[in-house]
DNA sequence: AATACATATGAACGCATGTTCATATATAGG
DNA sequence: CCTATATATGAACATGCGTTCATATGTATT
């Protein structure tokens, strides 16, 4: 016999049986990785990040930020969707025009923390 | 003449100028925009959602995050190389094991503000 | 030294993603 | 109604990414 193996899993060694019963019981539903994992992955983006970092200042129509950014109007119409999606953003219009602005607090909170990690890892980055 | 144009970009229309030229001033450095976005696509994925989830809890090693988590060994491993290189994670080695930790509590508090964000888009979804 | 075991890593494959290009929708003005 | 403008969207293309497979490294045991 070669290797233990979890009980309902594919072959893998098991070494703190309990760690890994105690784990599968709090691990976190489906949904709320994907939604977590969604959210973030959404953030992942230079072209996002300059985005939302723009509107945390201020509200902006499509087509200043797209000059702001110097990227096509298309480009930008694509992320906002996305960040739309996600409801990282809001929009109303006015006009011919289009205003996105942040859609909720915790956005501006998010972005602080990831901040601070970055500050973090410069520490150590030496 | 069909269109205004920014300063130094490419043909994109400019309704707002000062806003423009506002937001260029308040750009974030190259640098900065990159880390962020390192930093939230690091935690964009289902998969290091769920090992941070664990980790949040308790140090683990690396056999038995493979058998929390159904998953083979050289994936975890291959995951936790992203989240060591972007510093969310440290580990330690004990004798043939090793063991994986949070590196710091901002990400702590990233997760709790995506969790927070979650739910409020929840609710607007009805 | 030789074996077994825990982890790391390189290559490859399939799938997701960001931008561009072309075009559609929506609104204002004549 | 027709044109101009602001934004949205679908298709396509290139690039990036997560997993698997095979294998290397590192550590204890005998």
């Amino acid at each position: 016999m070669k290797n233990q193996f979890s009980d309902d899993s594919c072959a893998v060694t098991v070494i703190h049986p309990e760690v890994v019963a105690e784990m599968k019981q709090v691990q976190l539903p489906d949904q709320t990785v994907t939604g977590l994992a969604e959210i973030f992955k959404t953030l992942g983006d230079p072209t996002r990040i300059r985005i939302m970092h723009f509107l945390r200042k201020r509200e902006m129509c499509v087509c200043d930020l797209a000059a702001a950014l110097d990227m096509s109007q298309s480009a930008i119409s694509h992320q906002l969707r996305i960040l739309r999606n996600f409801r990282l953003v809001k929009n109303r219009r006015d006009g011919k025009q289009v205003f996105y602005s942040l859609d909720d607090d915790h956005v501006h909170t998010l972005f602080a923390q990831g901040l601070e990690h970055l500050e973090h890892a410069s520490w150590n980055n030496g």
